[in-house]
This record gives C-alpha cells, structure tokens and sequence, in this order.
RNA sequence: GCGGGUGUAGCUCAGUGGUAGAGCAUCAGAUUGUGGCUCUGAGGGUCGUGGGUUCAAUCCCCAUCAUUCGCCCCA
C-alpha cells in the first residue's frame, strides 16, 4: 500500500491546526462584524457551474480542475475557487429575496490541480466573503477594509502591500482587448513564448508578464486606464477615494489583472513580503459580470477569497498553544481525585492536564514542564488525608496548601 | 506544463566506492514526594524507491517518486 499523501497535499498536526483553526475562527467573526452570514456549499459542482462556456480562457478552469463522471453519468468538479458555487447557491435558494445580501465562508477546502510549492497545494483552503445587490463603490471600500480587518485581527498587518486597478465594465474590457491585440500583433514575433500564446486567448494577462522582452513592448502599449468609461472612472475615483478616507495604504497597479474572467472594475491584491513567488495572502475585486456568465439576470457582486494555509505560514512564528494546570497525582485513589478536580477546571474553562498512566513524580513534573504548565496541583497521600492540596506556580515555583474550592477559585481569577 | 536544487535517525544536517555519524529531541540514571541547568548512559537507520555499473554502491549512472526555488498560474 501507498502510505505517502498525495501530492501536493498536506496532514495538518495539531500544532498547525490550531492556527488554522484560530484563523478560520477569527475571520468569522471579523465578517461577522460587517454583518456577513457563513453560507457552506458543496465541494463538488456541476462542472459547467465553474466552467461557463466553452474555452474559458482561465488556466484554473481550463487547466486545473479536478473533473470527474458521477455514476450517473453527470461532468462533476472539485471547486477550483469559492465565488462561483456561491452565486450558484444564491440562484438555487432563492436569495434574490434576501438582497442586498453578504455570505462569507471559512475554511473550504479549495483543489486545483497544479505543480506544487510551498503556499500552493492541490487541496487548500479559503476563507473569504461575498456581497450582492451593491453596485456603487461603497462596497468595493468595504470589501477592502474587511480585508485588512481581517489581517489585523489575525495579527499580520505588518509587510503587506495592496495594489487595486480597474479593469472597467464589459464594454470597456472589449474594447481595451482589441486595442491590445492590435498593438502587439506586429511584435508578434518579439514576444515570449508565454505571450504569444496569450494573445489570442488572454491578452490581458500580457499587462503582468515578468519577461524583459514583453515589458519593454509594455512601454508604448495602450493603456486600460485610457479605454475606461466616464461611469467607470468615476466609479474607480471613489473606490480610492473611499480607501484614502479610511486611512488604507494601497498602490495603484495598472498591470493588475486578475486570473479568473469574471471580474470587472475594482480588482484587489493583498501581498504579504513573508512568502516568495506565492505571496498573495488576498485577492479579490468585483464580479457583475459572473452571474449574467451563469444566465440569470444580473446582480452586483464584490467579494475576496484567502488562503487559510499562506496566512498560516504568515503567522508560523506564533505560538498558539495554551498553558495547562498539571495534575501531579501519587498513591492510592489519587488520580481518580485528579481527575475529579481537573474536571472542574475544564468546567470554568480551564485547561487542565492529567497524566494518565500515572509515572513517577519526576516523571509526571517533568511531563508538567514539558507541557509549559502554568500551575501544577499535587496530590499525594499526604494531601489526600489532610484535604489541602499543593498549588505550585511553575514560573515563580512557589508552593502553598489549598482546599479544593479555593484552589479553584484561586486558578479562575490567576488566568495565567 | 518548463528549468534548477535537495532527499542519510523524530527534527536540523555532516560523511565515505568496503553496509554510517553529530547536535537537538526521546527514554533511563545521578536525584525513593518537586520541573527547567548539568553530567552519564540507552534506544532509534531497508542512507526516498526501482534498476544499472562494480568483487563490493548510501556514494557513480539511469529512471521514478516526493519536496523545494524560479517560470507559468494563483490563495
């Protein structure tokens, strides 16, 4: 039998699971604040609910999603993002009723099928918002905002750049892409290998190419900005306007273009300088274009997606893990009367720690210290005959006698 | 999908064509009811996997898998 894990994926330990599970935690409840509602949907898809038409030009759905036949016969798909099984969900219950409307998630599990690296995995996972039913740049600014919020709760706002463009309506889109073909067709030959092939299904993606060759033609290239409309520049206007007035930093990148098709307007990023090539830890922007793709009439749409496992390394430097009161139980009946007492801790929210198959009394200490205790309670049968137990303060190592209630009492307001 | 690096003890890594070592960690003892420090000792390895060259391969060659860095892409 095969014992490793697949490829590209990862068993998370308990040590990292408790980031991850802070984080998850933590974002609920910043979304909350903004008043989002958690919405879970399914991890397999219909596939053509991620794959709207034919060709789709984005290299997740084109390249990477993990499709499969049910057993009836039906094209199904691990999700490759979360934003589309979303509005697939606000269609199929009718939330239409419910607009304006703000979903957020946390913690899916997210798969795409790419060549791994450290922060990109087969099988990671996101947490993220969505909102529908706002069309003006008020929601943009606060998407933005949640997303620093967020960042600042988990306590990671240091090192991090946001750049934010337009990538304009529709309309804008088609023309600027025209504008571009047309531009780059005579230095066909003069473009990278990755380029060439871009042009014709994804010329936009040309705007953010690292080779030397392609941002020297970038030079004199059209520029998006120029092929905007009034309305959306005006929209774009606010949108940095609003972020000016909430005091957050971010760059202008007009070469930022995001990877899948259905965005429009406002685009996000959020890096952070902790990670290498995967440094996106946000990312996110306006989508009115992706519930018209699904053939339902058109809602306004603006959300971000991040991933659990690049804020995770982010904050590896973190120690997350809590300080038990060490139960030091020796003779007769007294690890019972430990697990008693420690049961009352636990209680009042305590965490509390017994060692199960007894040891010496070194042992057990030893075993207290290496658990970073804060507290150890010992119980012998001295204490057992007089009923006043050692309370030991593992930092300080003072000891004093204390009678079970007082013990307790005394440990709910230490709050070590 | 493309190009490079790396796989040796639980972890971080030395090392040699004659079947292996350190530090840390673990466990035990010094110290029969008091941890961290120190000292002593012990356990733990099909040297990623499969093939080839060789009297002999952990070392050289090929393949493969995993991982990592960059590209691509992206959270």
């Amino acid at each position: 039998m095969n014992l490793q894990n697949p490829r590209g994926t990862y068993d998370a330990l308990p040590e990292m699971s408790e980031r991850l599970r802070f984080i998850e935690n933590t974002a609920v409840e910043v979304f909350r604040r903004y008043g989002y509602g958690e919405i879970r949907t399914p991890v397999f898809e219909h596939m053509d609910v991620f794959a709207r038409n034919v060709g789709d030009s984005t290299d997740i759905v084109s390249k990477e999603m993990y499709v499969f036949d049910d057993r009836g016969g039906d094209k199904m798909a691990l999700r490759p993002e979360g934003t589309a099984g979303v509005v697939r969900a606000y269609y199929s219950n009718g939330l239409k009723q419910n607009l304006p409307l703000k979903l957020c998630y946390a913690g899916i599990p997210v798969f795409r099928y790419e060549r791994p690296q450290k922060g990109r995995y087969r099988q990671h996972h996101q947490v993220g918002i969505e909102c529908f039913g706002f069309n003006g740049p008020a929601a943009d600014v606060e998407t933005i905002a949640i997303g620093f919020a967020l960042l600042k709760a988990l306590g990671i706002d240091d090192g991090l750049y946001v750049t934010v463009n337009s990538l304009g309506s529709k309309e804008d889109r088609v023309k600027y892409r025209e504008a571009l073909v047309a531009y780059f067709e005579p230095h066909f030959e003069k473009l990278s290998a990755d380029s060439k092939e871009r042009l014709h299904k994804n010329p936009l993606r040309i705007l953010d190419s690292k080779s030397e060759n392609d941002r020297a033609l970038l030079g004199d290239a059209p520029k998006l900005e120029d092929y905007l409309s009034e309305e959306s520049k005006a929209h774009f206007a606010d949108v940095k306007a609003g972020l000016d007035a909430l005091g957050l930093p971010y760059k202008f990148d007009g070469t930022l273009v995001r990877g899948l098709d259905y965005y429009t307007h406002t685009v996000f990023e959020i890096h952070s300088d902790k990670l290498g090539a995967q440094s996106q830890v946000i990312s996110g922007g306006r989508y009115d274009g992706l519930v018209e793709q699904m053939g339902k009439d058109s809602v306004a749409g603006v959300g971000f997606g991040s991933g659990t496992e690049r804020l995770e390394a982010i904050m590896r430097e973190m120690d997350m893990k809590r300080r038990p009161v060490s139960f030091i139980a020796m003779g007769e009946g007294t690890t019972v009367e430990a697990l008693r007492l420690a049961d009352k801790l636990r209680a009042v929210g305590l965490y509390a720690d017994v060692s199960l198959d007894g040891g010496s009394f070194k042992s057990q200490m030893k075993r207290a210290n290496k658990l970073n205790a804060c507290y150890s309670v010992i119980i012998g049968e001295d204490e057992m005959k007089s009923g006043e137990y050692q309370l030991k303060d593992m930092d300080s190592g003072e000891q004093h006698s204390l009678r079970p209630d007082d013990l307790i009492s005394y440990l709910t307001r230490a709050g070590k």
